[in-house]
DNA sequence: GTTCTAGAAC
DNA sequence: GTTCTAGAAC
């Protein structure tokens, strides 16, 4: 019998890249802004013309390991960005929102540019992880904490059919083909 | 998460 | 023949 890539107790390892924003969180390079609870960072491969991440100084796993004590600091994240944003790209649109799966370490809330003009975004995996109900609402983990102590995430299956959901443009009703085709479109609507 | 690339799609 | 995507990465 094959053994497969786990431990003897079952458990996946953390492969290394995982670990990147723990890394990132404290390079200055990358750092916009941080108070003594939260930081807020360049995201490495912008996905948009403005991509941040704010993330919690203490180690918090994802939104698995959310409870109702996370509440305040997890509204202080959403304010923390509104007030980076507001103050350094006051007539730019943004949207905040939670990966329902996230690939990296660290709970982080996205806030991204509503462009979408990157040369980093390449993937339909890309495409979809902000633009479908993968890309969670922060107000509404707020509101299950509130009322369930703890977040209510889509089951795999579920992000596995909003990864693959066909291409769709975020601001009209456009259906490109492929991604080459999505990225010429997307230079249309912008300003 | 990204990079790389085989083979599918065109 | 070229473009594009999806899956492996020891």
């Amino acid at each position: 019998m094959k053994r497969k890539a786990e431990d003897s107790h079952g458990a996946k390892p953390v492969p290394f890249w995982a670990m990147g924003l723990l890394k990132t969180m404290k390079d200055p390079k990358y750092i916009l802004n941080s108070d003594n609870q939260i930081t807020i960072i360049k995201d490495m491969y912008p996905k948009a013309r403005h991509h941040f991440l704010v993330l919690p100084n203490t180690d918090i796993g994802s939104l698995k390991t959310l409870t109702k004590d996370h509440v305040p600091l997890l509204q202080h994240m959403i304010k923390f960005g509104q007030n980076y944003v507001e103050e350094h790209h006051q007539s730019v649109a943004f949207k905040f929102g939670y990966h329902a799966e996230a690939s990296m370490f660290r709970l982080h809330l996205h806030i991204i540019s509503e462009d979408m003009d990157s040369l980093a975004l390449k993937t339909k995996k890309h495409w979809n992880s902000f633009t479908t109900e993968f890309f969670l609402n922060p107000q509404q983990i707020i509101t299950d904490l509130r009322e369930n102590g703890q977040v209510q995430l889509p089951t795999k299956e579920k992000c596995k059919e909003y990864m693959d959901m066909p291409l769709k443009c975020h601001k009209c009703e456009l259906k490109p083909k492929n991604m080459p085709e999505l990225k010429r479109h997307l230079l249309t609507h912008l300003v």
